[in-house]
DNA sequence: TCTATTTTTAACCATTTGGTTAAACCATTT
DNA sequence: AAATGGTTTAACCAAATGGTTAAAAATAGA
């Protein structure tokens, strides 16, 4: 009678079963907080299936690991490259890209960070080198000709690009914080998450405006 | 004859030598991935006297968590609720404070937010409320206070809070990827943090100004 | 110097944890 | 229905880990 009783759809087949529950685990605990056996039982499966399916906890982690980190730059990298969209357009593109993917997604940027900033030896920083990171290089090269063609205002591209990472990214690595010391509901956090891809879009172009 | 070959000074206590063994450790592997035994070797003294001095390695945690937690907000709240002081350069000592606290102690952003982040029932939330967090109130209303007398464009203070503090805290918790990705070396985001505290003040200041 | 107290250690202990194994289960083919 | 091959499980195992204990070493007090 009582037949889906289980943390995760039942129609999903085992494998699938296990990497939703350990997204759900590893997202939440990171690598060294995260128990195989956690994620066994949220998947609603036993443990051994876990190593049956991905020989170890290092390689279950890679696959999910690998994943986060392909989310870390915004599909945008042709909009910025494209010289036919005005510098402001590419703002609001990054913004709204940026944010909307941490809205569905809010435990990946602390998840990523985390294990990057406490990655000594363990080499899970050359698998950011294997992602593709040349919008990076697209993001700044189109600062720099915005700069030049006085679309914009002089700033260093380093700490511009900086400016907009933070913006879009932080408040999802401090929201229990942030929640916390004002006040504000989950509700609430949700609506402003939602007004901070114009809010910070507009915050941003209003700052680098060329003014003569 | 070698006298001083442990990792912290030779003068210091054992309590003091263990508290300085776990910041390093506690603040790089987090909680979960820290070792009691690290912490011991790192501060060159026997595990068993870790339990002596600190009952448990939670006991541990929590008074460096605690000290750590008492950095969050910047010591300025005098200053933001000073009416004689302009809103730019509450701008400018805030940001000044708070990024120069967090180029001395670079790893606390993330510890901190983290175990705030992953903290399921252990409670180390209400941790932050037993700090005094009045210091975020009176940063609101200063914001509050400014668009009114319109020194500043109308702005909703908590998105305004948040990226000011987005602004200074985030690349200390990015710095791994940023590195990575843009390629530059630990002196020139040495370099690039020092700017920071100028060129984010005047990146807030400049977007936030009231224009007739 | 002898005693009492505090500090430090080596050796253990119980539990947790990642991982393995051999058997059971189940679906498909013959 | 029997054989086959992939899937799932219960029971184990060894190493790691937080924590304890009893004794040794150092320190202070008389």
């Amino acid at each position: 009678m009582v037949k889906n009783r289980n943390k995760v759809k039942a129609d999903e087949n085992s494998e699938e079963k296990i990497l939703a529950a350990a997204k759900k685990v590893l997202f939440s605990k990171g690598y060294a907080g995260a128990r195989m056996q956690d994620i066994a039982d949220e998947a609603g499966i036993n443990k051994a299936l876990l190593h049956y399916y991905f020989r170890s906890k290092e390689k279950l982690f890679e696959v999910i690991f690998k994943e986060a980190i392909g989310k870390l730059m915004p599909q945008i990298s042709s909009i910025f490259s494209d010289p036919g969209i005005s510098f402001n357009d590419k703002i609001r593109a990054f913004c709204n890209s940026y944010i909307s993917t941490w809205m569905e997604h809010p435990y990946i940027p602390m998840f990523v960070l985390h294990e990057l900033h406490s990655d000594s030896g363990k080499g899970f920083l050359k698998l950011v080198e294997e992602t593709r990171f040349r919008p990076v290089k697209d993001v700044l090269n189109s600062i720099e000709v915005a700069v030049k063609k006085k679309e914009i205002r002089k700033v260093d591209p380093h700490q511009l690009f900086l400016n907009m990472i933070s913006l879009c990214m932080f408040p999802f690595m401090g929201s229990p914080v942030f929640r916390k010391v004002t006040g504000i509901s989950d509700r609430q956090f949700d609506n402003m998450m939602k007004a901070r891809v114009d809010e910070v879009s507009e915050f941003i172009i209003e700052s680098i405006k060329y003014r003569k």
